[in-house]
DNA sequence: ACCCAAGCTAACGTATACGTCAAGCATCTC
DNA sequence: GAGATGCTTGACGTATACGTTAGCTTGGGT
């Protein structure tokens, strides 16, 4: 609510679609894509989309969580978990204690998945190196 | 080719896309489905589809795959992959050995990203706690 | 002989995550 | 002042990974 326009001290650093798509390496249809989805929610200069760094970080958490095979809709729920984390009522709370717990029991068993197959992935990859050597001398 | 009829020794177990499918916790129709896509090649016994325990095996690789993310056309290079192991040629050892490194540099990468994306998780998970203990007394 | 459960193919439907026009303003440049 | 550029909102298209009928066939049991 109210301007941004204070005086001094308040000279944040914005952005247009087409600056944060580039620095984020995606397409513009994707930054609306998420914006419809409900993860982002840049303020309007007639009509045009305008991010602070704030939505800068927020698009980077989404990346990330979209890298490691998070599923957009539950991005939206994790979000607002950063979010709310603040609140502190006992429903809140818990509700946030749980879902955390649960996605880093997922998050755990991922990463020995993906021990596994590095394991197995190593040992095509050396195997095949050292015939590759041996054949040629 | 020809039958498995050979007097003692090969009793491997099979099975049918029901107990297959019951077994890994999936549809017949994904198993069916990676079967179009070129995954799994069943032997037939009169149109029915006959699953060994090789076909199992390779099954749980490609559940396990997925669930790190891989996509089925991308798993499909890697099952050839691992079949061609063996071969020998020249240009297959630089084939296998390049995609495996490829894998290897994503996966570990994925792998970072998980880290740093538990470690926020935790520490929203453990102040979430904090602040219920006190609350609770 | 008859029926049912189980399997098969073919085909359409659905959810996710965007890509790709299309058509309309607004502003900046020459 | 006439593009050219950049942004906007639809709206339809595409790839992936299956789910869901629909209709046919077949082996087993009674």
């Amino acid at each position: 609510m109210g301007s941004n326009i204070r005086d001094g001290a308040a000279a944040e650093t914005l952005y247009g679609i087409a600056e944060l798509a580039g620095a984020h390496g995606v397409s513009q249809r994707t930054i609306r894509f998420y914006e419809d989805k409900g993860l982002i929610s840049p303020r309007r200069v007639g009509g045009q989309r305008v991010y602070t760094e704030h939505d800068s970080k927020r698009l980077s958490l989404i990346l990330r969580a979209k890298s490691i095979g998070t599923k957009l809709s539950d991005i939206r729920t994790f979000l607002e978990l950063y979010g709310r984390e603040g609140e502190g009522r006992v429903r809140q709370l818990e509700f946030v204690i749980e879902k955390t717990a649960a996605e880093i029991a997922a998050l755990e068993a991922k990463k020995r998945q993906i021990d596994q197959t590095l394991a197995e992935l190593k040992l095509i990859h050396d195997g095949a190196r050292e015939r590759l050597d041996r054949r040629r001398g």
